[in-house]
DNA sequence: TCGCATTCGTACTAATTTTCACAAATGCCT
DNA sequence: AGGCATTTGTGAAAATTAGTACGAATGCGA
């Protein structure tokens, strides 16, 4: 059988990152604009939103089908609906941090994980004097009841916020535990086996690319 | 006065924001082996430890001028230096933090922004109980002093870690009082005028990039 | 009902980014 | 001193990504 570009039964590997990358982005725009009411929204005002061109949206979304109308535009609520379930966000998904300094205490309090489709069901700390203690009601766990928390509690993600010495050491654990995503808060990219994903938050690297924009002789 | 590609004098717009994005990464790396001694590198090894090829790597600094030496590689420590130099952070960034809720805190008791480059110098919270407070060596202060400490300890950067409704206005704020620089914390890409530059950190869209990748039917 | 203003989906074109591949240096080793 | 293994810097080619532009729907309003 044969797949047609566009199809739902496109090939993920086929569509490039970039693309998927965006797609989180219209997920957060459809959300508001249910919200807000809207019924009906078109490439042009999604991407006066985004600040994108309306023929990158229309692209981007013919990657996975054909989800609008001529003439008028996408319904905003089947839209969203199908978005979510191309990203995998239309039920959630079960998240352990890992990690509760004082990052990893601003990440189990925050509220933002749980309404895009993330529940943190678990925290892990190697300091025993942290095991224990109970945080956004939660109970942290020693590091060597991860195996049996990953499996029983179904995480496939993790969000680790452990010192930068520890986190090679800390993913190979997780991934060998079973997490197949993990969402790392440390200075450096760590080597997980193909088939795991890796996602680095590093403020430093983003500010100092930012620098190079701030010097002077600077044209812009 | 033409300029010839790989000088110095490059015209910093016409360096892509990839190339940009990289260069940090270098810095990086080369920081760290340079706490390891090693005197030369080449873009081979470079490459290894980066995950990129080492063509990468050359076409990349030839943006900026010819640092290398045919045969033998890369003075870590003078390309290190010339990377510095380049991207701004030879020397120190004064930083303000705006916000001082759990993240907030979290930023300005983190040790890791000193040695890459920026100091953190303000912290400001809109919050009369937290202002008067001090964290990690910092008075918190009320938002209406921004004005003056931005002008008088030569604040050019802020880090935005406020609730997301209030982000747009605290950015206006900070952009008023002369910032140029923000990274930006609130799941919002805040707008600014041309000059300003804003980095935005957004874990939420990380993850949800990565559940793409995640879900069955997958190839990988 | 018919015409018309919209807007999608996509083939095609343009721009950007990455990789290749090779001449020109470099310095080690004999 | 000469040969040789190495590695840079860079044009040119390849691959990827973004933008243009237009035929085909769509539905509103006369």
């Amino acid at each position: 059988m044969d797949l047609e570009p566009g199809s739902q039964n496109q090939r993920r590997t086929d569509v490039p990152e970039v693309v998927v990358a965006r797609l989180p982005q219209y997920v957060r725009i459809l959300t508001r604009l249910l919200q807000e009411g809207a019924e009906v929204v078109s490439s042009q005002q999604l991407g006066e939103k985004l600040q994108v061109t309306p023929a990158q949206i229309r692209k981007d979304l013919s990657y996975f089908g054909r989800f609008g109308k001529q003439g008028r535009g996408y319904s905003v609520y089947h839209l969203l609906e199908r978005l979510k379930l191309i990203l995998g966000i239309n039920s959630f998904w079960n998240v352990a941090v890992v990690g509760v300094g004082r990052l990893g205490r601003a990440i189990l309090s925050y509220p933002g994980f749980t309404p895009d489709g993330f529940n943190i069901v678990a925290a892990f700390d190697a300091n025993p004097d942290v095991v224990g203690e109970t945080i956004a009601g939660l109970t942290v766990k020693a590091l060597d009841q991860m195996d049996d928390e990953v499996s029983s509690k179904k995480i496939s993600i993790a969000i680790v916020a452990v010192p930068t010495e520890h986190t090679q050491g800390v993913v190979d654990r997780l991934v060998a535990c079973g997490v197949r995503g993990v969402l790392n808060y440390a200075p450096i990219s760590p080597q997980v086996r193909a088939g795991v994903r890796v996602r680095n938050i590093d403020p430093v690297l983003s500010l100092q690319s930012m620098t190079y924009y701030l010097t002077d002789n600077q044209v812009d």
